[in-house]
DNA sequence: TGACAGTTGCAACTCGTTCGCATTAGCCTT
DNA sequence: AAGGCTAATGCGAACGAGTTGCAACTGTCA
């Protein structure tokens, strides 16, 4: 548990927003100065790898990243500027799984953006 | 029209899966050794801002296409054998412009995946 | 047939992300 | 407190998908 990776952690854990691996080094680095982009790619995927933050990889090709900790939900884009909403529906769960089931599979996990605009502009 | 953007059509007309720009490339340039790799890309780029094509980033980190001209679907993406399977469901649908609806957004697009697995496997 | 706009191939570039490698930090053991 | 071994670090170089600048070429229409 080196320094670097404390500041890294600590970062993420104060996130309440879905930052990216740039923006995240910018915010540790901000704590301390030793902190590098690669290690913050590294300890992102190591996270990531085991269950401890989200990855989500939206329609912008860079990805960004929360803390995995809070309960499942999916996302609302909006493409004029940017921000992520969060939401969730038991319904559309139910029927994920129903139609998942009826063709004989089961869902691992889910992918649900919808990319949105505010409404009459 | 030329002879190059003719092949690379006739490829996407044919293609009854969802290829990447690479597999297209590959099945353009067996029809006619003229077809570059930046021509495809060109054209594709092309016809999904005409909405000819349609654009999927799945999680793989590049994009694959297929013809726009069937009806709206989501997919199921078989997360072991990478297979793509489509589906469409009303309710679900309806469901999501009602959650976009109560925060005062209406949806331009979604993205609906089910990454699953065979059941029991 | 001539000419101009639009398209092409190539190589060089971008951008997010990963990797190789020599160095350093953490931490155990004595 | 010192040594030593592993794991983690910073740097810069490399990656892969996709884009772009440019000079050469094609299609089309007069």
């Amino acid at each position: 548990m080196t320094q670097q990776r404390k500041v890294i952690l600590r970062v993420l854990a104060g996130a309440d927003d879905h930052p990216d691996a740039n923006e995240l080094y910018h915010r540790a680095y901000a704590l301390d100065g030793s902190v590098s982009l690669s290690t913050v790619y590294r300890t992102l995927r190591l996270l990531a790898d085991r269950g401890a933050i989200q990855r989500h990889a939206f329609e912008e090709g860079r990805a960004r990243f929360e803390n995995a900790d809070r309960e499942h939900h999916d996302h609302l884009i909006d493409i004029e500027t940017g921000q992520v909403i969060e939401f969730h529906s038991e319904e559309i769960e139910e029927l994920q799984a129903r139609i998942a089931a009826e063709r004989g599979y089961e869902i691992v996990r889910h992918k649900l953006e919808l990319y949105v605009k505010k409404r009459g502009s």
